[in-house]
DNA sequence: AATGAATGAGAGTTCATTCAT
DNA sequence: GATGAATGAACTCTCATTCAT
């Protein structure tokens, strides 16, 4: 959808390029400053173009907004897939220890990203995502094999969601605040949740 | 705070009361829209007088802003204190779960001001506030009387705090995502997270 | 015509003095701030009541200024009178001298009074005032006496305006510049211009 | 000086055009209403374009107007290196004399240009401009020559610069008054300054 | 006589967007 | 394909002034 797969016409590639480009500066100054507070101008300075010209790759402002979400529901699910692909016969419930820790992780690796996809407002589309159904999946197991109590496959994977994303989130906008000891407490946010929902 | 605290004449009363009116506005407003997207225009015609009335009641936009922000903090600290304090000599396990599940309660029933006091970037100044400080009180107890495991008692508090705070504001942010019966869900979360810090 | 002449009720006592406070916060404010940069609630709460209340001593902000320019008008010639009286019968060069060097130290001492009277544009309605008289009826002494060389009155009276304005308001108006010793300074450009000027 | 020297592409020249037409418009206005009496919507209104288009060529109201008081000094320095390099080797007393009265022609016929650079308050940033450094050179060399009496060579350069812009100024600022003959008034003022510092 | 709440115009500035070149 | 001049609306905020109290 963003890109044509094989163009490679070296104008094909250029315009691709740059819209990479663009895409990048917009996805950091818009986690930066908000909405609101990047303007089409100082984006297009800092990419090193013409204003105009972001017209030529995306519609408006909103259409570049809309689509740095989508990419980055897109590399959030995409770093979800490795860890739950990896182990797939593994113990479950360390599975989703591991996920949850590599939840956090990406999180926090590329906070923009996790803003675009989980910390903004997003009025009326929401529907489960490719890391929820994983997650889901993988506690769907748990309940299975008799891992976790019985209870709620959405409910337990709820849970855990609610669990790593209340401490992503938290860190990421209140950096300011005195966290205990960063890989302790994710460490702990995660097992007593996991450890919370077992049998 | 702002207002002499028993100025009844009419006056004062009618301004007092054009002041709660704008900042409910406000409020709404910036909650929704961001504080980018809500104009002092469009909040004065809202509350229907000139745009020029309302710098009579707060120095400038951001003054209205940051009343808005203690506000909240207020009345979310005042709505902990109430569980926190009844049942001070009860079980303290059983007090955190009553917290957790009072916490949710409040933010859902006053989102404005949980976007406020909790999913607000506010750049530098965060310390702990009184609805933590409360909660860390509390975990000391459950540390002291051995009901939970041995570990930092903020280590401890924070993680209770990420799971509150996840549901909470995955709820808020994502009204349209298919959550689970919401009275279980929270229950579950405030569950698993007490649950998995038992010794 | 500012103050009835000996309205001495309390009531009158006050409401002039009131003014009074007015007339002298305005000058100052003014003096700095330039006719637009002092806004009537600044001037109001500098001198410590209502900004309505103002327009009870002027109609609007026009004639407050108006009546500092005349004000000023008024000082500048009071304080010329004393000089040229004191020695109406003296040497006539000496007292231009004399005159010359008051004429600038009342400037400097009175910067605002000098810039209301003299530095600020006033379009169309100049006329010669009580200084200036003063200043030609010495001049004319001067020249019937044969101290100055034959020459107009105007033109000489007018010569030696330009020599102590000249200073007056470079030295109001560039106080940063590296002036030489002010004494001397002003010394010389009031001898350079009457000695230019005797027979 | 903001502009590249020979760019002659029909935008580029259209652009300086547009930027000349402001700043003339602006000195204009300036001139006769100040810095606070003149906006910046008004002035685009005279020029014929929008007033977002003014803040295309001058980053704000301010550097509009230091572009202008720049220029203005420029000119002014501009207009006084000619006489006093054209006549190197002559009488040097009457040099002075020839730069005094081209000094107040300039000034009378660039009026906004004499505001500018003389009359506009400037907090902090004066020093010596290329006028007064040239007006000081020309007058070391009477000292030198003995042709004006002793004295310090700044108390002489500045008693002839209040002379001269003494004159100017009221020239400028009063036009109404009654002068006597302008270049008979210019001349004796000149001649008087000068003929006061003579040994 | 005095207050201060209210207004509405207007200030400077920035913005997303368009379109001739 | 790319530029950048231009627009017009929107922004925050301040102002002089009025008038009910």
């Amino acid at each position: 959808m963003n890109s044509q797969a094989k163009l490679s016409t070296p104008r094909a590639r250029y315009r691709d390029q740059l819209r990479r480009t663009i895409l990048d500066a917009a996805r950091e100054e818009l986690a930066h400053e908000g909405y609101e507070g990047v303007s089409m101008r100082k984006l297009a300075e800092r990419v090193g173009c013409s204003h105009g010209n972001l017209y030529l790759h995306f519609k408006d402002k909103e259409a570049l907004f809309d689509c740095l979400v989508e990419e980055s529901f897109e590399e959030f699910d995409a770093a979800m897939r490795a860890p739950s692909e990896v182990a797939r016969r593994g113990d479950p419930v360390e599975m989703v220890r591991k996920m949850g820790r590599a939840y956090v992780a990406f999180g926090l690796a590329n906070q923009s990203a996790y803003e675009f996809a989980f910390l903004l407002r997003r009025p009326g589309r929401d529907k489960p995502h490719g890391t929820y159904e994983r997650l889901r999946a993988l506690t769907q197991r748990c309940l299975n094999e008799k891992r976790f109590r019985t209870m709620d496959v959405d409910v337990a994977s709820q849970v855990l969601w609610s669990a790593v994303h209340g401490i992503t989130s938290l860190l990421i906008i209140r950096p300011a605040f005195p966290w205990a000891d960063r890989e302790t407490l994710i460490g702990q946010v995660v097992d007593a949740a996991v450890n919370g929902l077992l049998a």
